[in-house]
DNA sequence: TGTACATCAGTGAACGCGCGTTCACTGATGTAC
DNA sequence: TGTACATCAGTGAACGCGCGTTCACTGATGTAC
């Protein structure tokens, strides 16, 4: 290893560390998160920081980027264990709990309220969408085995939101009938919507079983959707 | 009216011209709300602002008080409207989804994550049940009536999720069965956690014909509760 | 291998800002006689 | 109705704090010859 490389290589575990330190200061300040606290923690001056990142908001970029991969690396490793399709399906909505229970914190950086002063720019929309890519394509497999018994609902599919689901059928190159990615979307909100009532403390004075509870409402949705048991 | 209960009714004039301040500034600042701010828009000196509310805190939460207030009335008075059991469901899911539109930050500040360095006192735990005591005051009626033809689904309820029902249950000293309060929390999880994702920006890039969409998840979820059309 | 120079990480002081909260004060309004 | 006193809203200065960011600097590490 040249010397020079070491320099880099140096450079990007400093990065790292500042990343880390940024990640658990994130679970005390929230989206309060400041630079100077972080390097309070690393025992260096604030100033050195801006030699790693430009600005607060560059940090706070990355650190969202990040949160979005390591959610999106968890929940497709649980994709990726065992090939029965209800059973991967569940699977993904446990890891995406799991990881937001051990990191509190960045999910709220993920799904809690927008940052007051902070504008995601662009790249962070993209790594956002892996968990419901993933959720349709354990659906989608399923339809085309010819597994897919959904739950019969009166409702049809109102013609606007059938054109906005073909949209992202096409931008995919995929020919996924509407009404799967339609309940597989329900089931996304579903997923999140109960995370974010556990996380965030709205199921406080209700439900305690808190894991029996999130998976007997992800059977359900399993059900609905028709991933046979 | 005498002079004294005109101090009085100044006085709480003057309160609810704070927090109505107060309530424009969260719309920008977020739970980064500063009585400063809030003083600055009022043209008073901050230091004023300690006649009224003993602290920072004790704004937030009477903001908070007022809120839950404001959407559980919202949704109390679609409640109210109409007689048919799936209609009153639906009303009071749009109640909720168009309060949020209108008050994206309050959303934020009761839904949303946490506030750094905020406690929630408990004043604030028991109003936010409203919504959910609605929905479900509306499918027991259903239910009483005969007319609850809820979605056959495979899963059943597990005996610790049984067991937290029946308390609730218990302690409105009711005897609505498991099933039908288990099919309004999920009702009730989808509702908000739809909400949230358009509020917070996750539908961006998704989803465009955004009420219509709205209008379509609710449906589904009527039917699998079984409210009949 | 040794020397001269360039690169770069980290320092520490400083700028200008906003914050919550306290306190002694002024002056207007209300109360008691 | 008029006067003396009490109440209370709002002022303005101050305290001590933390913040993001800039800048000239020191000293170590890497590069070229």
């Amino acid at each position: 290893m040249s010397a020079a490389s070491l320099r880099a290589r140096v450079r990007t575990e400093m990065i790292e560390e500042i990343k880390a330190t940024a990640r658990r200061r994130l679970a005390t300040d929230g989206a309060g998160l400041s630079l100077r606290g972080v390097a309070r923690d690393m025992g260096i001056v604030a100033s050195a920081l801006y030699r790693y990142f430009p600005s607060r908001d560059d940090l706070l970029t990355a650190l969202i980027l990040e949160s979005y991969e390591s959610l999106g690396a968890a929940a497709t490793r649980a994709a990726a264990t065992g090939n029965d399709d209800r059973w991967q399906w569940l699977a993904v909505c446990h890891a995406v709990r799991d990881w937001a229970l051990t990191n509190p914190a960045e999910y709220g950086l993920l799904y809690g309220s927008p940052i007051p002063g902070y504008d995601a720019p662009h790249d962070t929309i993209a790594p956002a969408a892996t968990v419901v890519l993933l959720l349709s394509d354990i659906a989608g497999a399923a339809h085309y085995a010819g597994r897919l018994q959904p739950a019969p609902l009166a409702t049809p599919l109102p013609a606007p939101v059938r054109a906005d689901l073909r949209v992202l059928i096409a931008q995919r190159d995929s020919d996924l009938p509407e009404e799967v990615l339609d309940r597989v979307f329900l089931g996304w909100t579903q997923l999140f919507g109960l995370i974010t009532f556990e996380i965030f403390g709205r199921l406080e004075g209700t439900v305690t079983a808190r894991a029996e509870y999130f998976e007997h409402q992800m059977s359900l949705i399993a059900d609905l959707i028709g991933l046979p048991a």
